[in-house]
RNA sequence: CGGGGAGUAGCGCAGCCUGGUAGCGCAUCUGCUUUGGGAGCAGAGGGUCGCAAGUUCGAAUCUUGUCUCCCCGACCA
């Protein structure tokens, strides 16, 4: 029944980054063999929903309970459901993945913090409600980490001492805990989220600003990689302190500030992947800084107003990473001092650089939909291809979709098999909610003539053409994709 | 934290004003017919009406308390 069909385009589950060899796609970003989920849909759990349930406001959040990716736990909590974890793992990978190209160092720290760490650098007692304290069986003060600065500065102070052991960019990928007042919008203000934070240690301002514009273009890389158009804006500190910041922000109607930029931030193209972050990358930051960009609570309305009246973009954003430069704020009060070559002491200069992971996910979704559901980009997609049998039961569509979902299985592409028995127009409708970036359509009307049907979710155009050649479309898109 | 609203079957809702032991649509299960854009018919299962007190012969319904969730605003990745 199965016939081996030929690809003509060769797939390469491997791609160079930084002169070495990375698996393009893995749950753990260590080398493995390439990570391939295909799945039937039969054995798979997707219990998507027709209706929407009603307290949720916003689209990313109706869809992404709709189409079974998250499920509400309590105010502000999620469960990953499968759909919505293969989505939030294809984030991370790409975030870990640009983090690595630009030197940052991938470590783990712990959820749980004691509360003594936080007495040390002032901050227990004015950061208030939004941390959650724990108290433990032996009554020890302890808290769910909203951030990681004062145990990383904890860290680095008790491990390096010298001018010789900076620069260090490490960074980790957790989850964290911020006991908002009132969360909403699904995942995209959750009390918990998954968020990656970098902590970067300098020995001076100077070469501080250069891990600052390492994270800064590794930014415009990720996001650009995740289909996003994010423009980097002026912004306030806040409470983790400092004097210099960026906030990468994605237009959307439903994002929580007003934004004010530059229309020609929007459509800058990324540096892009071949970038040298060892050399000097201050031009590619100025070409994004020179332009007016600024959130609103940072916004010069007078310096807006000299931007060409055509040029000025005034919206809403939806904030998906930030980037601090804060100088000695914790290295100063915890003691994280280093010795320099004529032997003086002086704090480590530090900045902070955060990726809101588990709010990308909804912030996508808020970019890319139509009224039929999500429209996934193709990094970002859970599954790369879906498979519809008009007629399950009928032999020879049944071993078309065999034929297609063993080769694209063979091929990487990560098939979702929508092997139901449902009709027609059930499976159709849920193929475009979950918004896989292909379908190919197998019923026995076009297999009279030899025919399947290709449709590409984002433009929904069809066309129909031999199996093979179906396949060869597919997997001619996302080889492009892997440059 | 201020202001508003809602908790009744997995989801969406009605019933409450005027107390009498719970209903509709979707979903689920069974059977038959269907099968190219969320099918039709027939049958079935599923709810201590958020929780706790109180009033009453009797409470989903009235009273009080409490918990949870949602929305608007202020605040935040």
């Amino acid at each position: 029944m199965l016939q081996p069909i030929f690809l003509s385009v060769p797939l390469s589950s491997w791609a160079l980054v930084g002169g070495q060899s990375w698996p393009r796609r893995s749950i753990t970003g260590y080398e493995c063999l390439q990570w391939i989920e295909a799945m039937r849909l039969t054995r798979y759990f997707l219990p998507t929903l027709k209706e929407t349930p009603a307290d949720a406001q916003i689209v990313s959040h109706r869809l992404m309970l709709r189409s079974c990716m998250i499920r509400q736990e309590a105010a502000g909590i999620y469960s990953w459901l499968p759909l919505g974890l293969k989505v939030l793992r294809n984030i991370e990978q790409i975030v870990r993945e640009e983090q690595n190209r630009a030197g940052a160092i991938e470590m783990l720290m712990p959820t749980i913090q004691p509360a003594e760490l936080w007495r040390k650098s002032g901050r227990y007692e004015a950061y208030g409600k939004e941390m959650l304290r724990i108290t433990d069986r032996h009554n020890r003060e302890m808290l769910y980490g909203p951030t990681n600065e004062d145990m990383i500065t904890d860290m680095f102070r008790s491990y390096c001492r010298s001018y010789k052991d900076v620069p260090k960019l490490l960074y980790h990928i957790q989850w964290k805990f911020r006991d908002e007042v009132r969360p909403r919008f699904g995942v995209m203000r959750g009390r918990e989220f998954l968020m990656k934070d970098t902590y970067s240690f300098d020995v001076d301002a100077a070469a501080a600003m250069k891990s600052y514009n390492r994270m800064f273009v590794a930014y415009l890389n990720t996001f650009a990689r995740m289909g996003l158009k994010a423009v980097p804006m002026r912004a306030e500190t806040g409470p983790i302190g400092g004097d210099l910041s960026h906030e990468f922000i994605i237009l959307a109607d439903t994002g929580e500030s007003a934004v004010f930029c530059h229309k020609d931030l929007v459509d800058m193209p990324p540096p892009g992947v071949d970038v040298d972050f060892d050399g000097d990358l201050q031009p590619l930051v100025d070409a994004r800084t020179a332009l007016y960009a600024a959130t609103e609570d940072v916004h010069d309305a007078a310096a807006f107003a000299a931007v060409p009246k055509d040029k000025q973009l005034s919206a809403r954003g939806i904030e998906v990473g930030q980037v601090f430069y804060f100088g000695t704020k914790y290295s100063e009060p915890m003691g994280a001092k280093i010795t320099l070559a004529d032997g003086s002491e002086t704090p480590v200069h530090m900045g902070s650089y955060g990726v809101g992971v588990s709010r990308i996910a909804g912030a996508i979704i808020e970019a890319s939909h139509d009224e039929n559901g999500i429209i996934w980009p193709m990094e970002i997609a859970p599954f790369k291809v879906g498979i519809i049998n008009l007629r399950q039961g009928d032999e020879a569509t049944d071993g078309a979709c065999e034929t297609a979902y063993q080769n694209l299985c063979n091929a990487g592409l990560e098939p979702l098999y929508d092997d139901s028995n449902e009709r027609a127009g059930a499976k159709f409708a849920r193929m475009d909610l979950i918004g896989l970036p292909w379908q190919i359509i197998i019923g026995p009307r076009g297999l009279k003539d030899g025919l399947v049907e290709i449709k590409e979710r984002a433009s929904g155009a069809r066309e129909s053409l031999p199996l093979e050649a179906a396949l060869n479309k597919v997997a001619a898109a996302y080889a492009r994709l892997n440059g």
